[in-house]
DNA sequence: GTGGTCTAGACCACA
DNA sequence: GTGGTCTAGACCACG
């Protein structure tokens, strides 16, 4: 019979295994958040490793923000809430590392901002509604008193609000994360031209 | 005279150093991607830090996908090209730790296929409809063969076939994040439909 | 004169010397279980030999049984006691080339486990009857609760337990041997009937 | 909640991990005796580890029978058929290392011997009695004649072919490998009571 | 022979 | 007492 063909091999380091069981044990909802993990020590004994191998893996879970790490008496290891800003690195990164190019980032941003205004039309709440309001005011005082910056900052907490008002964390993390990076493209224009703003004014009063 | 203010010291972590030092080397471009870093033992002992301590930043970079830590004579710790795969774990862990919901994950898809489709129409160059035609026919063959898990690998493999066609690859991250998602449960779901696997290779040899 | 006969040659490898050596050592009384063998680099350098072809002969001694390999500071090779275990592998393999079918293996367990029952009944003290009864009640338990795959790990280790009581760790090795693969296929059964495991997660964190 | 409990973590070797996707082949009907892997370099690149490695995999699955390694041009390694002898292997090493004894041996011994008989008397065939008959004569022969070390021969032979009226290859293979070990005691002792009745009779011809 | 991985056990800083 | 840091030395894998 024809000779069979196999698939590379990948032998897992032992701290992606302890990551995995962690992780395992999370989504099966043994493990939820504000859960503490036996103390280093007895873990690694548990688990079978040194307690090097087993703070690899820890160090790696807080770094993904699973986890949070305490010092003192009443320290350990605590199942973390999620946090919404990691999505936020991770575009950060991708776009340092060149992964992805600031053209892509734009267009995205616009079709999917296109999509979040369909969702937020369908289901945006009374509440969500008012805060959109509340923000528009902010936005066009600002712009009427030629607060420049803070006219950016009421335009970056629009697009949070208008996610928010999607009722759909998913697509309010990914709005929030390209948005974000957009933001601070923005911003850092804004604020150059705004230094020439000032010297326009300056010039003036003379 | 006034009382002299004194800011909070907050004592990093050494391994933190190290991933600040090594990433401000990346910022000023004397680290590029493909660069290698000094071996282990050599690294560590330039930073003036133990093996251990030097591996735990290390670890972090490469979860951060900074970095790629390779086995053997010519291995090391070489810079790298970002690692779409990032998103994934995030979708994940979100999921994990309860943060989103799989109500919120399967509207988010619907949402950005239904935009994936547009901007593949769109965009899609003559390699990518080839490679979607081809997927076609595999997924045909094999739903006609009865390998259903063949054919979910199929159907996975569509959908970032699909995602890469809109010539975006932040779109593409996105919308590979939330499918790998949504496919483990079918996977899941076809797998514990399936027939026991031990009679058929028995049958095989007969 | 007669011609003369000559024996067939054999050119032992160099790692089949190696394993030759140390067994001796062990037939002699020099090496007994628990003792350490030197670390590679110098074992290596005693014999003579390259650390690949000592690794060879290492990796063949432990698959025997006879070595246990231990990472660390405090590792090397250490002399074992003999693993019960390599019954089972030889059954498995014997199964996979086809030297023996599924039938003769379920038949020879029902008599296998028909004389086992005869000298359990016999030969069980005490402890071994508190063991089985508190497996016995790990057992009902689990069907109570319809944890399925518990309740197949419960009556593995049932036969497990009855195969100590015999007192002859000879009849428990092949009990245990032709039990595991018995129930390997009836968990095979068991989890292709399972239900969706992350359902119930969801669930239990609400 | 309650502190969950992790088991042991178990991290597989390279080569255990080619060992166990080549019995997967096997077990799964894909790989049968006979077939030829492909060669050493190829398979090595296929699975993206270096020959080393591979062939610490291939040597351990050659010393559990289930490979032959060829050299020359028509070489490489090929499947082989279950060799029935590993089990009286296991047994020896058992015992050399102490992990059982001689009476569980001989214990275990007669109650599967004590199995063997009625299998065989249930499922005997004809060929199977004729052999047991020819060797029954045999025996005698050698008896009569007083050639000790041709009886003990004859014995040995006896139960094999008592193992194989029972139609079962796995029952066989169980009395073999126990039957093996008591022979050899047997041999040691009639050879050695040999040399003596050898000195009697050269003593009684003086 | 080089470089990555893992281990045991020690000491320090903190709460 | 917990996490944080460090060391020396062993196996593991590569070319």
């Amino acid at each position: 019979s024809a000779a069979p063909t196999f698939k590379p091999i990948h032998t897992r380091r032992t701290f992606e295994e302890i990551c995995e069981r962690i992780r395992e044990q999370l989504a099966l909802g043994v493990l939820k958040p504000g859960d503490k993990l036996p103390a280093e020590r007895e873990l690694a004994q548990q688990l079978g490793v040194s307690r090097n191998v087993l703070r690899e893996a820890l160090r790696s879970l807080e770094m993904a923000g699973v986890l949070k790490l305490q010092k003192g008496v009443k320290g350990g290891a605590f199942i973390q809430q999620g946090d919404t800003r990691r999505m936020n690195e991770v575009m950060r990164d991708m776009l340092s590392l060149g992964t992805i190019s600031v053209r892509e980032l734009s267009e995205a941003r616009v079709h999917v901002l296109d999509l979040v205004v369909q969702l937020a039309c369908a289901n945006a709440r009374r509440a969500d509604l008012d805060a959109l309001e509340a923000n528009i005011e902010r936005t066009e005082l600002a712009t009427k008193e030629g607060r420049l910056l803070d006219r950016v900052e009421c335009s970056r907490e629009f697009y949070k609000l208008l996610a928010a008002s999607t009722g759909n964390k998913v697509i309010a993390m990914i709005v929030d994360s390209v948005t974000e990076i957009h933001m601070r493209f923005v911003y850092a224009k804004v604020a150059s031209s705004g230094v020439a703003m000032a010297r326009l004014a300056e010039k003036r009063r003379q």
